[in-house]
DNA sequence: TCTGGGGTCCTAGGACCC
DNA sequence: TCTGGGGTCCTAGGACCC
């Protein structure tokens, strides 16, 4: 008789995923300050300007890497409202960072080299390193394109170093394969493996055991724990809690009163290193949206045209994901930013399940009707939410619920 | 000329039903 | 004579994550 397996969690986090991708295309931007955002792919542009200068040769997708740096579109002059989605550490030296302004970086980094981001690319790198890791450790729970959390309680050799070896491994296979280096953290949990996945980055390992939450856990900022955001850690710190240990301090009483049933208690077990959630293989999406930031903010009334012209546009992409994934659903909103960055969202729920453009249409025109529209516009936004499995809903009782009774009374009422 | 896009989950009030 | 109480669905907003 063997001892039951310790419960060990990893999470791997891909170091600098969009930027290293890019690298495996572009090596000769290895060391340069890079970032990645907004706009569109260059590739062609890049090539036909390349073939512009060198007529003699045919260039093709192979000579990517062959691309004379200047060549390489820079953030100078950049105008627009792209934001950074990542930038290279030798671009951070200047001051950029994600989720800013393109148009600020290219004040702080006119030199920095700027690609457009390119999702197709970074997805196939993301399936991957995921079946790379699935042929070694099959319980898999997906957070995103580039992080993972892994059950490696019952993987032979999982507990090995407390899941050292297996960590080791599995980095190995996905950089033999890729090229890309990855970052993991074994613990007993999600929550205290999502915060050792950070502790040595990057191509880093570390591993926690229960015993290391005093010396390892508690020192750390409570905004370090996945679930803190910038306001609750701001609540946080006005009750002079900054840290982990000081928030493991405070009683279960003192966190409810002041924080609610549920936010206490995790926040509770959290500083204490609890957490039971099971790693999930696979779920089921609840919505699907697709929203736009307008190149420049358009009035209700005045831009009616246009905006009208988006809006449909917007129904039809959301239409295509939800056939193309084979899903249907019934609650439709809409999603407004107005010019002062204030947000308004309207849904209505339908009598029936649809994946139909026109339907989404017409019932996220009725949702416009009751929101408010005097500012000026900044960003629009179709979601369909309470979603089904197109076969799933096949199989309701009543076929009906699936269709609109009459499509075409729902095209675009009274308008 | 600051501030993207696609998601999940939670809360809270009101409608409605039993 | 005055007021229960649960359960579920819908809607709007907000925090948070990648």
């Amino acid at each position: 008789m063997s001892a039951p397996p310790i419960r060990r969690i990893a999470h791997l986090d891909m170091d600098a995923f969009y930027a290293s991708v890019e690298l495996l295309r572009y090596p000769q931007l290895k060391g340069l300050p890079v970032v990645i955002g907004g706009g569109r792919r260059r590739e062609d542009d890049l090539l036909g300007r390349l073939a512009a200068a060198y007529p003699d040769k045919e260039w093709t997708q192979d000579d990517l890497g062959a691309i004379p740096l200047d060549f390489f579109p820079r953030l100078s002059g950049y105008t627009g409202r792209g934001v950074i989605t990542t930038a290279t550490y030798a671009a951070r030296h200047f001051g950029v960072g994600s989720a800013m302004g393109l148009m600020k970086a290219a004040k702080l980094c006119p030199q920095a080299i700027l690609l457009p981001v390119d999702f197709a690319q970074y997805r196939h790198y993301s399936q991957r390193f995921k079946a790379i890791i699935a042929e070694v450790a099959p319980v898999i729970e997906n957070r995103g394109v580039d992080e993972v959390y892994i059950d490696f309680t019952n993987v032979p050799g999982g507990q090995r170093e407390g899941g050292r070896v297996l960590a080791r491994l599995i980095q190995k296979a996905i950089f033999d394969d890729t090229g890309l280096t990855c970052s993991v953290g074994v613990a007993p949990n999600k929550l205290l493996a999502k915060m050792a996945s950070e502790f040595n980055k990057p191509n880093g390992i570390s591993i926690v055991l229960e015993d290391d939450l005093q010396g390892l856990i508690w020192p750390l900022a409570c905004r370090k724990i996945n679930g803190i955001g910038p306001k609750s850690d701001e609540k946080l710190q006005s009750h002079g809690i900054h840290t982990i240990g000081q928030l493991a301090q405070r009683s279960p009483d003192w966190l409810v009163a002041t924080f609610g049933n549920k936010t206490g208690a995790w926040l509770h077990n959290a500083a204490w290193g609890r957490d039971e959630r099971p790693v999930v293989t696979s779920s089921e999406p609840v919505s699907m949206s697709r929203e736009t930031t307008f190149e420049r903010d358009l009035h209700a009334v005045r831009d009616r045209a246009e905006l009208g012209a988006l809006f449909t546009r917007l129904c039809e992409q959301v239409a295509a994901d939800l056939q193309r994934k084979g899903y249907v659903g019934k609650t439709i909103g809409i999603k407004l930013r107005f010019d002062d960055f204030s947000i308004v969202t309207r849904d209505h729920t339908l009598p029936y399940y649809t994946a139909d453009a026109a339907a989404i249409r017409a019932a996220a025109g009725q949702c416009l009707k009751r929101a408010p529209l005097a500012k000026r516009l900044r960003l629009l936004g179709v979601r369909v939410g309470s979603l089904l499995g197109a076969q799933d809903a096949k199989l309701l009782s009543n076929p009906t619920e699936t269709l609109p009774h009459d499509p075409n009374a729902l095209l675009f009422p009274d308008d």
